[in-house]
DNA sequence: AATGAATGAGCTTTCATTCAT
DNA sequence: AATGAATGAAAGCTCATTCAT
């Protein structure tokens, strides 16, 4: 939808380079602008400011203000979602599987403070993104945790009456509120590393069929 | 109110009637055409049309645009909240409390689809609201929260090392974002009532002392 | 289609007020300064300047640039129009008509100095006015001079060889092309009353059945 | 050229090559996108994408886009005067030679649509070509057309009365809005060739001194 | 000669806000 | 109190033109 649509933009056709360093570069630039002063607030001017290139340019990379946002997102979750799989990879449990999950998601925010605004404050902004555009990505990012909990449910390690997919909005829920607030908020009652592992523990606790009051937690991080 | 330091209105003072039936008139328009439009997208002009008065009579009762939004998001939290309250006078348990928060949570936001996705999408939509506006009445929700859980500590029902100010936010962070989801998805795999008792089960179970699997569900919709 | 078209504009609807001082106002700015720049050239901020109102103020009258073009055109045909059946009602001969016609366009264009540059130059503009908008007043325009050789065809004073669609683009693109003439000249080669003559004599000569070399002038104007 | 005076460029002077296979091919470019574009709606990346070549191998040849309609009206217009010429040449009838003119006219619109279509519709477009330029070259092909009134006025077979310079205005007028109107109009009420004999009848019968109710068609397409 | 990425001035249009009535 | 016509600043986007390669 997003990329393959035949749209009649007039005869200019879709910008002629998709990758490249002008192309990072304005990406990375509307990432900042767009988390100091929101999406509708940011000028694209201000993106190409901060990007050190003219206005049009912009539109040389991107067909619109729009796109601008929906690359940014699609782009960095797909970061996400390699990223968190990489880090799945070696661990067999389904419920520690989670736990892992919440680490990497934590340590992403809190290694890109200003990407981790634009992804969860920006994407939840206008219709156009609510309710028009389908953010797949996410749901891949999604059904990573739906698929533990699967997987965890099929050996018995998670309690069946629990909705997978249900659970997955919660979890991410969950996190995402977290880290937006430890992002608005200055002060250090919520810090991300050890927040994920209370969000591990407590969802891990809740839908376990053992249940070990004091899970076993290596403290990592 | 509580939002001194919003912004600068010049000098002009306060809007001179708080209250009355043209007052709610508005706010229940803007409401509608926020969750129909998006609040950036959505003129005041719309909801002028659609509370029945000219453009200019907004003015009489609220300073601007954006403190229309900010007093749907005032009033409607204060509902929430003495809504919340009342349910919970009767409610002893702490534990039994989370489970009667989070249905009635729930319970409001099926009840009042248009208020929720204001509530929910549009004021997670600008740093305006994001980095100044302080919304108190939000943590003052959360509050009630994070009340439940130093209760059920105090009487060893809630495990020790759970930090109440981050469950509370995990705990607002699942239900809204499990909420959001119902709306956005005209799908039915989310039901606002079963929903409110999986995410009070996990989170119950998450947090007890003792591990029922299988928690003593009463009357769940 | 110009007027009735069901166009989604969002919501905003047709300009509220057709007619009144603001829209004749508006209208006279627009033909004055489309026939100074051209229609591609003049700003819609150089039409609120000689208007005397501001830029958005035209939204409130016109829905956009094209529109404004279109009414003048409408208009003023409507105008043309008018005033031609009026002065051809107690003209019997055809061929009289004819002559009448071509003096009262002249004496127009003449008269109206602008709003004849804007017609004829302006409106021969762009494919959004020569391949999708249908001038149907210029066409009314040209029917009256369709007929007018149909009738004298009846009565045996026009031949019947002459095709009076034809003759109607030839009568109207001669008279067109000299009024053009004499605006963009500021010599006094042309002079529209004794032009129109010329033009009568040739086409009346043309077409007529009977040829008196030098018809029966009766030098009005 | 001819047209000096049109703007000042700054000094920058002329461009290097005036002909060569690029200019032809850039030129034929042109005359199509702007024939289907329009002038101002035509942009110079359409030339250059119809023409196969870079946007700004355009500028090698062309000053501007100004100057490309420019020169495609000199050239082809040079073009109309020299096919005229050449087929007047046996032609001592001064009635006659109008009729042949007629013909050539048509012939050659039908020839080549896209290029009456520029020639007669963008050249009417702005002020800049309506104003400031002097299309030398549309005086000299109307020229013509007067000479061959004066030559008939000398030899006694056009009236003495007729104007020779507003008839020229006239005849070039009428074929020239029934050219348009073929172009516009996909529909066969008008036909280049029997509409160029009608427009010679009329034309003829009505400055000629002897009258033929029928005159002595030679020929007719 | 040729390219085409980059530029940035310029324009239409929108809409929150005002204020005379 | 209420109106709604008028305002005018603001910004997204276009595209003719340039110039380093």
């Amino acid at each position: 939808m997003q990329e393959g649509g035949i749209r009649d933009d007039g005869g200019r056709g879709a910008p002629k380079k998709e990758r490249g360093e002008r192309y990072a570069q304005i990406l990375d630039a509307a990432i900042d602008v767009f988390a100091d002063k929101g999406f509708f607030k940011a000028r694209i001017s201000d993106v190409a400011e901060q990007a050190g290139v003219a206005d049009g340019t912009i539109y040389l990379y991107f067909r619109n203000k729009d796109e601008l946002l929906i690359r940014i997102f699609e782009e960095k979750m797909g970061v996400m979602i390699d990223g968190v799989r990489a880090e799945l990879l070696p661990v067999a449990d389904p419920l520690e599987r989670l736990r892992v999950f919440a680490r990497h998601h934590f340590a992403q925010v809190e290694a890109h403070r200003t990407l981790a605004e634009v992804l969860q404050v920006e994407l939840r902004l206008s219709n156009k993104f609510l309710k028009e555009y389908r953010p797949e990505k996410l749901w891949q990012y999604l059904a990573i945790i739906e698929e533990c909990v699967r997987d965890g449910q099929a050996c018995g390690r998670i309690r069946p009456e629990i909705d997978p997919y249900v659970f997955s909005w919660a979890f991410f829920g969950a996190m995402d509120e977290l880290a937006m607030q430890w992002i608005l908020q200055r002060r250090t009652r919520i810090l991300p590393m050890p927040t994920a592992e209370t969000v591990a523990d407590v969802f891990i606790c809740g839908i376990s069929t053992s249940n070990p009051p004091n899970p076993p937690k290596k403290e990592s991080a």
